[in-house]
DNA sequence: GGACGATATGTCAACCCGATATATATCAGG
DNA sequence: CCTGATATATATCGGGTTGACATATCGTCC
């Protein structure tokens, strides 16, 4: 089961994020940036949600000039709800990769176009370790871990096509010089 | 940029499939599976577009019974708007993971909870290198490339994992011996 | 003083997914 | 031989999400 908006507000009220303002920082620039994303579209609806169901409390702020700051904190029925919530089965994760998709056209592309994106998708991956590296001052156990494991898999990608992508370049290399352009293939 | 639907249906046109039915198989069963996904309510619209904006030819083969087939031919206009749309500069990898969510919660579940999602997260990526690993009869460079990609993160990830849960495990054990509740700050 | 960005709420169109509807053919099992 | 499940093939629709916009004020840099 992929989880909700509603959820992913739970987490981030317990994580200590306690407006919608912040909310969206948590996901846009904190901690769950990394592995979940959410808008203002899915966070304000999400939050009166929560507050119908009794799942949040809200109090308003009032200061001057702004619009009242709405302070929200989550109940012991909302823990509960995220508890269960966080322990149902999980589907798995899911990986949405243009990189990818356009690697899998790479005969389609010439040496140059490929040795691009190529360089460009090992970068991409060398950048997000360093930026992992350098995060300070996570005090969550669970967060360390995940920062820890992203920079090591972003290494070990990186590393990885590093070492294999002479044979990618070659084979493409190899296969147009043998027989030019190539079919359209009607398969089944 | 993130990649859209007409662009999605248009790479799965080049590489052979060439009806409606036959592009959600490949975003689903297909290649293209593991980095990608797209539905019929994305995949109709998208080819209607592409036919209305000369990207693609269709032909109606009409069949006893069954609905007229229509088979999508992409045209060259369609095949310079692909290789344009994969060479602009692509947003890095988009990853979504409920699991690392509550990983992030790991403080706040007990030793046999988080003991079993670390499991389900190793297993899931176990499972996944070998359903890779089985893929046969794969043509294409780049497309044999990807896999083989996938199968040696998938167990960079969860062999990181297996090395590197104890410390995590004890850790949160360590923390709530020391302070108990643990709850939030305020004492109600 | 003016441009800009941060704070803070919220809405809206565009887009996308998952489920459903519609029909028929095939194939395994009772 | 009938029945139910699965596959082929089209298409739409509700509901949820994103990204951009609207609104309004304060602080800061130049």
């Amino acid at each position: 089961m992929p989880l909700d908006a509603r959820t992913l507000c739970l987490g981030a009220l317990d994580a200590g994020f306690n407006t919608g303002y912040d909310i969206r920082k948590a996901f846009e620039e904190g901690p769950f940036r990394y592995y979940q994303s959410l808008s203002y579209g899915s966070i304000y609806p999400a939050l009166n949600a929560l507050l119908a169901d009794g799942l949040v409390t809200c109090t308003a702020h009032s200061q001057d000039g702004r619009p009242d700051k709405k302070v929200y904190t989550i109940t012991e029925a909302g823990r509960a709800a995220l508890r269960v919530a966080l322990l149902q089965p999980l589907e798995f994760d899911r990986f949405r990769s243009g990189f990818m998709f356009a690697i899998a056209f790479a005969h389609r592309m010439a040496p140059g176009e490929l040795s691009r994106l190529l360089d460009d998708y090992i970068r991409g991956h060398y950048d997000l370790a360093d930026e992992l590296a350098r995060i300070e001052g996570v005090t969550l156990p669970g967060d360390r871990f995940l920062i820890r494991m992203g920079e090591e898999m972003c290494k070990a990608g990186a590393r990885w096509i590093e070492e294999n992508r002479a044979a990618l370049e070659n084979e493409i290399e190899t296969n147009r010089a043998v027989a030019a352009p190539l079919r359209d293939g009607t398969h089944d």
